[in-house]
DNA sequence: TGTACATCAGTGAACGCGCGTTCACTGATGTAC
DNA sequence: TGTACATCAGTGAACGCGCGTTCACTGATGTAC
């Protein structure tokens, strides 16, 4: 068809993405190259253009994911978080989120690769690898910022590793089981958020007769 | 062949064993039929005197694997531990090994599905849920008769809840990173089972200066 | 700047392969008499 | 209890289909002159 080298970078691009979203959604031994590429927009023939094969493209789509994921969590960071509201008190709420569990292809990647993360080639998986440890120091940085309150925990690094695991144990089993029960997939979010929260009530019931307003601790 | 009727149900219980044990492994859309049925020593053909369909296999295998799982759990619960360990602990020390982490096939099942769990037919899914249910209310069961500290949180379901949140999370990750990150997956282990552990060093600290000794909370 | 030609992204048919499923067949089981 | 026959679990070839991948072909891009 005779395409600009910038074209065939911005096409080459739009596979990545295409891939990105019907990996997560449906796995990626759902999806095959001939429906990929329509939802792309290319016939199948062109993904060898690319592409040397299937596998070089996920392990591509999960190293960008993980990039262009951490991306996306740092601009909400900085742009939709309330003044008033803490970094790591906003990010729970966002993480544990109704809106966030039904958003698999633009939430947290680590989360939306989840389930095929263990059987991907070694070369996604490491990609995979980096993005928990990036999650877990992005989460340290939001402990810090927010007056570093270890609730406990000996290090930083412990409270934010504690803190992602349960957020992400409470995020897949609320995916897992959201349409058969509701009920059940909202409590695992609402249990965690409350529990894991910067400000949690028992943080607050322990501090309040010591006099120290929970206020302090929320504060900017 | 010729075959007895109790022979024909014994087979079909193998069928579903190596279901079990390769679906777990490799996922359901990584397991074709001829492979499964070779595994469990037998032809293709014979699969659909046993059922209807693959999809019906795979909600069978969800089911019996959420009953045999809890039943292996309690047995292992009441068998392997010292009479010194509270049940609690002595489930969160297992539950977050390495030896459990290894165990995809025998290990818990709802975390051994939960990369497919998604992406399942309903009823297969209604059967995962089940299984999310009745690990929470185990839980709640071993945090009664650990002494129903409920470190904070408002109710014993409430505790329940966020330690499998964590335990799940934590076991999910560090199954994902294992073969290529095994620090980070031996770290995310160790972490989880410190942190959440009956006896915590936080509580530890803070019970000690009242007086309170951390027998108190361990003992039987 | 204008013309001739190599490049290469995109097309769509075709490849072999394994998938889930169907089928005609076999023969021990287990029932009817 | 012994014989005749229906049942049905197990066999293995075959079905159509979609998979990942290859290929000959097209034609605008972009370079050489």
């Amino acid at each position: 068809m005779g395409v600009s080298k910038e074209r065939a970078a911005e096409n080459r691009r739009a596979i990545v993405a295409a891939a990105s979203r019907l990996f997560r959604e449906r796995g990626v031994d759902g999806v095959g190259l001939t429906e990929l590429m329509k939802e792309a927009g290319f016939t199948q023939g062109g993904f060898y253009n690319h592409f040397p094969s299937k596998d070089a493209l996920v392990a591509e789509v999960v190293a960008s994911a993980m990039i262009e994921g951490g991306e996306q969590f740092a601009k909400r960071q900085r742009l939709l978080r309330p003044a008033a509201v803490d970094a790591l008190s906003h990010h729970i709420e966002f993480y544990l989120s109704s809106g966030h569990r039904d958003d698999i292809d633009g939430g947290c990647p680590v989360a939306g690769f989840a389930g095929d993360a263990r059987r991907l080639r070694d070369d996604a998986r490491s990609n995979y690898a980096a993005g928990v440890e990036a999650m877990i120091g992005m989460i340290e940085g939001l402990v810090t910022a927010s007056g570093g309150d270890l609730r406990g925990e000996r290090t930083l690094r412990e409270r934010a590793t504690r803190i992602y695991c349960e957020m992400a144990g409470a995020l897949l089993l609320s995916r897992a089981v959201k349409d058969v029960a509701p009920a059940l997939a909202s409590e695992l979010l609402e249990t965690s958020r409350r529990g894991v929260s910067a400000v949690a009530p028992s943080a607050r019931r322990r501090a309040a007769p010591r006099g120290r307003s929970p206020k302090s601790l929320r504060g900017r």
